[in-house]
DNA sequence: TATTATAGTTAGTTGTATCTAACTAATTAT
DNA sequence: ATAATTAGTTAGATACAACTAACTATAATA
């Protein structure tokens, strides 16, 4: 019988390593994981302009706008003109960077059926309300 | 009320969260994701040589002799000569070493701790139960 | 309108993470 | 004893992730 600490080690490594078979299954090998986590951040802003981007990842313009110009290259993003202000551009994602954007999520939702796997329903019902009243203290 | 895969996501970015902040706190702020890795590796490895480590790490000997290099020079390790092969040393972490060693581990338990907080202890034992049932099907 | 501020780019630098290829020294096998 | 293997290092290359500083174009302000 493991303890909480225990638990939490388990999930927390089995999920990071579900996470690396998946990218590696997907086309998105060769994604870093600061450019995964640009992308997750363009898809939750929702086409944000590079300044914008650049405030939410805390570095330079400069470095964003690189990193950019490298998930552009690879077909992850597209800069789409704004039409208010000449000066600035909208990030969107492509389909290929909109799939790499699901990739958490996917990973998180295929873990938690694992985990639920051979629980009763009864059993899964009760892990999830006290699951709910747990993470309420940590938000 | 939030589904198993919205608490496991909130588990597991929280929980990522905490780690980055207690690497600011400590004097581990220079060490990056794979240096972590790496001295993690060490610990569980228990003094490995450079040919096991990099076996382990799936990177060539080249590089990981860099990266002790690194290590090395920054305080988290020393190369112990080897008694009966005088080709191969032995990796060892110093005390800083062995210090971030166990970062994980010690954000696991703060986190553990944390998340058990407001739950009563009836509560708390249904919810080790429930994991350490969950978690059988993901090993 | 002239000044100031903002959006984004480019050039040049530093440091990490990898690789391959070529090497030395020590060990093992023929 | 010679040959083959293994442990580890070094040199040189490429790519990413940051930075600062200097720049252009546009927008906002005084």
């Amino acid at each position: 019988m493991y303890r909480i600490e225990e638990l939490i080690n388990m999930i927390l490594s089995k999920s990071e390593q579900l996470e690396e078979i998946a990218k590696q299954e997907s086309d998105l090998k060769n994604l870093t994981q600061k450019q995964l986590h640009c992308i997750e951040l363009i898809h939750s802003l929702e086409n944000p302009t590079l300044s914008v981007l650049a405030r939410q990842l805390k570095i330079t313009k400069a470095s964003t706008s690189i990193m950019l110009d490298r998930l552009s290259e690879n077909g992850f993003i597209l800069k789409v003109q704004s039409d208010n202000d000449r000066r600035s551009a909208h990030v969107h994602l492509t389909e290929k960077g909109d799939k790499a954007a699901h990739l958490h999520a996917d990973v998180h939702k295929h873990f938690g059926t694992l985990l639920a796997k051979d629980l009763t329903e009864s059993e899964k019902d009760i892990l999830i309300v006290l699951l709910n009243k747990a993470v309420k203290s940590i938000q």
